[in-house]
DNA sequence: ATTAATTTTTAGACAAAACTAAATATTTTT
DNA sequence: AAAAATATTTAGTTTTGTCTAAAAATTAAT
């Protein structure tokens, strides 16, 4: 059995994990809001548990269960946000907290049933990939951040960085969404901020927000 | 803020209270399965929050804002239990475990979006009523159980007195669903078992059975 | 290569929600 | 109306998950 603790733990760990390594003790307690200490012995009590790789001083990885279990979390998160916006009409920027309850409802079959009643939907409604029934993340797609893209090539958004209401509120009111088509006219030096072109129209936005836009760019 | 415990114990008290008297400890411990001596303290807790009255050595009921609360939880049950078999079409004895999970999800926009989503059900799967947005429950029909309709007299089934699995699964296997048509044709006098029509044939079913099947009399 | 700054861990405390065992009330039976 | 049985409460303990403050380890800076 495992507590909604442990698994905000498991997948705050896989989403501050890069390819090689895992998250460290400070990351963990800024991302969960929370005490260093406290994530000390929570690092402890999941390492006993088989889920996490963990060192004094040298930070926390999942192993193979706990990653496992950190993408049926997130699986779970990604599929209830959809079906808060697809059948409840939820605005995407409006779906994060209460995804972070439903997230732990216990019951495999809840799951695979929701994923076919949504018609197994590949992203969820940031642009995130949803992990399949085998915990796969198959997303194909060349992504790059928006600040990072060259001049004069046509990228199309597909997600964002963080999902917090206020970007996405913003990129709301710009018509900044999912599947618009952008070009980058130029990058002003100064400040780093960007003249685009969308919808025929053309827009600036500041470098920040630009870091927080993720865009396909094959 | 509410604990989802301290919802588990005010529903409990919700469904053990009668019209005029409210729920005793020991009832309430046998029916969140815990000892009498935990029950005492979480009613202290709830009296002090305002939600309950309750009186050393006399039990608890609800006061207004418990009602309400109670009732918002049966709501939730109720409309999750609905969606879990109208939409993902769980059956009817699978629902009540995800369901007792699901009621504990806050976000009234939650629970008003689902409701219209559903198309604002009057009853569950089981037939129990759902309370409306108001936490009120507006149920005209004449109710009664099944063991103590009279002779000859058709009546349709509209809900049980327990949804646990074992009950379901048998009504399910002998096709007693809710909204079918029975007239009790004869009550065995040796062990009170009944004879009734059902789809114009004749079946057997135990006094048991049938205290536990809820009718419409009217 | 020390010193300073930062990060992490340890030790001890606390609240919530359960428990056991013993004490006290209440209810039922004789 | 006592005695017996049952119900309820009290007192003290445990587990989980958090915290603070202090100690120790690591990393960065001079």
């Amino acid at each position: 059995m495992r507590t909604s603790s442990e698994e905000d733990y498991l997948k705050a760990i896989y989403s501050l994990s890069d390819i090689d390594n895992g998250a460290s003790t400070n990351a963990l307690a800024n991302h969960l809001n929370m005490k260093a200490s406290s994530i000390t012995d929570m690092l402890k009590k999941l390492s006993d548990k088989g889920w996490v790789n963990y060192e004094k001083y040298k930070g926390a990885s999942l192993n193979v269960d706990g990653k496992i279990i950190a993408l049926n979390i997130v699986r779970k998160h990604r599929l209830w946000e959809t079906f808060l916006v697809n059948k409840l009409n939820f605005k995407w920027d409006e779906v994060h907290e209460i995804a972070e309850q439903l997230e732990h409802i216990k019951s495999n079959e809840l799951v695979d049933r929701l994923d076919d009643f949504l018609g197994n939907p590949e992203f969820d409604p940031h642009g995130d990939p949803i992990p399949n029934k085998d915990h796969e993340i198959t997303d194909s797609r060349k992504r790059s951040y928006l600040s990072e893209v060259e001049i004069n090539k046509e990228v199309i958004i597909i997600g964002v960085k963080d999902s917090s209401a206020p970007l996405l509120q913003y990129l709301e009111k710009e018509n900044m969404i999912l599947g618009k088509h952008i070009i980058v006219l130029e990058i002003h030096d100064f400040d780093k901020s960007l003249r685009i072109s969308l919808n025929g129209k053309e827009l600036n936005i500041s470098e920040r927000v630009a870091q927080n836009v993720l865009v396909q760019t094959n």
